[in-house]
DNA sequence: GATCACGCTAGTTGCGTGTATAGCCTGCTG
DNA sequence: CAGCAGGCTATACACGCAACTAGCGTGATC
């Protein structure tokens, strides 16, 4: 009976035995916290608010970094959860899920402060969403709703930067706490924005073909590092 | 003689005769260290940089927001000159223009870290470049360069917020150290992301205009604050 | 049912910070 | 040359933090 409520929480949640215990408390807290408060969140209110005693993270995690890299570990288990849910149904998209209110939520604000610290697990957050991005953009191309592009990962890497970055800045400039707000101001916002994605990812920016055409002559198709001769795509209005 | 070489400096930095005091130097050792190190440096490596002791800064500043206060209005001040430095040369453009190294790499370098920082700094420096995006676009527009949206506004706030983001993502996740590297970096990421830039400022990024035709028979173009049922571009990929 | 071990807590330590204060020292002024 | 004001320094204080240590309690084991 013990037993099969263990198997059936491991098997929904994919959570060992262990976290059942106060150490998880713990972890859920910090992340919390972290999602919230950012990541200088003092021992002490984690604590508070996982309703033990300060001395108790210590005991358990050694450091704050080590509490810092299970966090870590276990937002990136969820995001993973979340993305392949989101594969798996063709119907949802990542956007719409992120910004769920609860769990979700929790992850999309924490990897943006995991981002928003830098490191190495912003690199890492980084380099799994711009794989999502890729694998998304190559199912649209193949569902004919997409353009391919010359070179799908800059593309990937590109749209990544781009629409993290823009929820950054958005995450930055507002006031908004919980996270479950600050997701649902982003829908509102990105609903504000609609018309001018729309039409840049229908008709474009530019008037003319000459700037693309001009780059393609110099520089050979596909997967491009080379560097192209100084401003290429520098008259794109500022950066 | 004396008050010939002073009024030189003041006509071309437009800075006072104050400046040239120690508070200066403690200002502009504050904006480096700010622009290299995050705001909060400490008070005693500031001073080693300007070569004074710690307690002058309180001295002279009285506290450190009122010295950030100062720090942030400097640059303000910087940013501006370079701007219609900028709008009065044609032939220049901002981005080449801030990544230029010494003094506007330190602007740009403190601005994206004043944006990291959040508050009311961060939405001055954001609401400024918007401003001049705008401003560039209009001329781009006049020009025939590129295609007038039915949302000027919406469409500088987007490209801003999206610029401004994706530049601060590249701060976060390099290692890169000081100013100088970070602009050159800026520079060389944006010539590898030169194509993917390209292609979706020319063709745009969908296959049909489908999108942007349902969304116009729904809302009324030019200055839309409205919400649209529900996933209007939420097809696109990720966020 | 005594013992042992482990989860857990309270109190303390040391460090780094911003800020306050008392004094030095240089360079004007009369 | 005396006096003195103000830029400037050095020292000291108070606070918040992470990390450590010793001890309490509770529950499993033989």
């Amino acid at each position: 009976m013990y037993s099969l409520l263990v198997m059936r929480i491991a098997a929904s949640s994919e959570r060992s035995m262990a976290d059942l215990t106060a150490r998880a408390r713990i972890r859920d807290a910090a992340i919390a916290c972290f999602a919230e408060a950012g990541f200088d969140t003092p021992f002490r209110t984690i604590a508070a608010r996982a309703d033990v005693s300060p001395g108790l993270i210590t005991h358990h995690f050694g450091s704050k970094a080590a509490l810092r890299a299970e966090c870590d570990a276990e937002v990136f288990r969820r995001y993973h959860a979340l993305k392949s849910d989101t594969l798996d149904d063709p119907s949802a998209n990542l956007l719409e899920r992120l910004a769920r209110p609860g769990d979700a939520a929790l992850v999309t604000v924490y990897m943006l402060r995991a981002l928003h610290a830098g490191g190495t697990a912003a690199r890492d957050f980084f380099e799994s969403l711009v794989e999502h991005v890729r694998q998304v953009t190559a199912e649209s191309v193949a569902a004919g709703l997409v353009r391919p592009s010359r070179d799908e990962d800059a593309r990937a890497r590109y749209l990544t930067a781009h629409s993290m970055g823009a929820m950054l800045v958005q995450y930055l400039l507002d006031p908004g706490r919980s996270p479950d707000d600050f997701v649902a101001s982003v829908l509102t916002q990105e609903r504000g924005q609609a018309l001018p994605i729309l039409e840049l990812y229908t008709e474009g920016l530019f008037t003319n073909r000459r700037m693309l055409d001009e780059y393609l002559m110099y520089v050979g198709d596909p997967p491009v590092g080379a560097v192209v001769p100084a401003d290429a795509g520098a008259t794109a209005p500022t950066a």
